[in-house]
DNA sequence: ACCTAATCGTCAGTATACCTCGTATCTCCT
DNA sequence: AGGAGATACGAGGTATACTGACGATTAGGT
């Protein structure tokens, strides 16, 4: 088990990003009408999802730096996908909200998106499909967890 | 099934660039005294298996592109962890191979390597962990496999 | 020998992805 | 009320990650 890890091709973290990889590719090519990619399109669904949020909501519900969402955010921006405008009650926050357009792209991109997801799996069998997303949920969720208490140990 | 897609935490891509991230977090945790990444960690792995050679076979032999793999090479050489040199027989390559400070390196950082790759598949049961890494496996030789057909269809 | 196609490396450009530092603002406790 | 700590955002810096365009060189077929 511990020798697995010497040779690159059978490190989890080498295998990972490949399948990451992988799956932007596949995104890319069943997207490339509209010319978005993974990312920004998990900014708009959030959006969509949350409706006006903050910046650093945002940054948690697609689990992205503060400064990644930013940069991201201002690009939808320029495309007129986003709009933005400071918040009235907490004058730190700058509020994102989906525009006509972001959201007229997410509906013409739905079909599409989702399958570029099918694909990046779809050479497992229906049964190991489901079995392979529970396991990396299992295993984000663990780290979560994990982040949480060591958050929750500095406070002491 | 395809509703599962609908909602960002389910989406096979989104899970799996959250893995990776928790993995490259738990990586620079575990080599922070080297301040290296799991890619030039990769780098260096693939110049130890491989020896001496030129960017092109080792861009193959990481899965990166050609340029990103210059990028990458270049701060290596910076740090002294490889040379570069031009080939002899063929003037358009440059070799690169591991210096004694890279190989010394490689050498420091096993364990600690080893043991990130561990930790990002640490929360599966023991047999579950050779199942997940088998299923990746499988999505990317079968994606290598496509990539292959399709280049070898354009040659007609 | 020649010429076309393929290959190698680089440069420029764009898009993640994160860290640190600094400033502004808010919250909560006293 | 007032100050400490937390929170939001931006700027600057570094490191992936890929595309397209370019010049230099080599390989393969005739």
């Amino acid at each position: 088990m511990r020798q697995r890890s010497h040779t690159l091709q059978t490190r989890p973290g080498f295998l990972i990003r490949r399948l990451y990889q992988i799956h932007v590719a596949l995104f890319a090519e069943e997207c490339a009408a509209e010319q978005i990619t993974p990312i920004q399109y998990s900014v708009l669904t959030a959006l969509h999802e949350l409706g006006t949020v903050d910046q650093a909501t945002l940054s948690r519900a697609v689990a992205l730096d503060r400064t990644n969402v930013a940069d991201v955010v201002a690009r939808l921006e320029t495309r007129r996908l986003l709009k933005r405008h400071a918040s009235a009650t907490d004058r730190r926050m700058m509020l994102a909200s989906l525009t006509d357009q972001g959201r007229a792209l997410l509906k013409r991109l739905e079909a599409a998106a989702a399958l570029a997801h099918e694909r990046t799996i779809a050479a497992l069998p229906a049964e190991e499909k489901i079995f392979f997303l529970e396991a990396l949920t299992r295993l984000i969720t663990s780290s979560d967890e994990l982040n949480n208490a060591a958050i929750a140990l500095k406070t002491f």
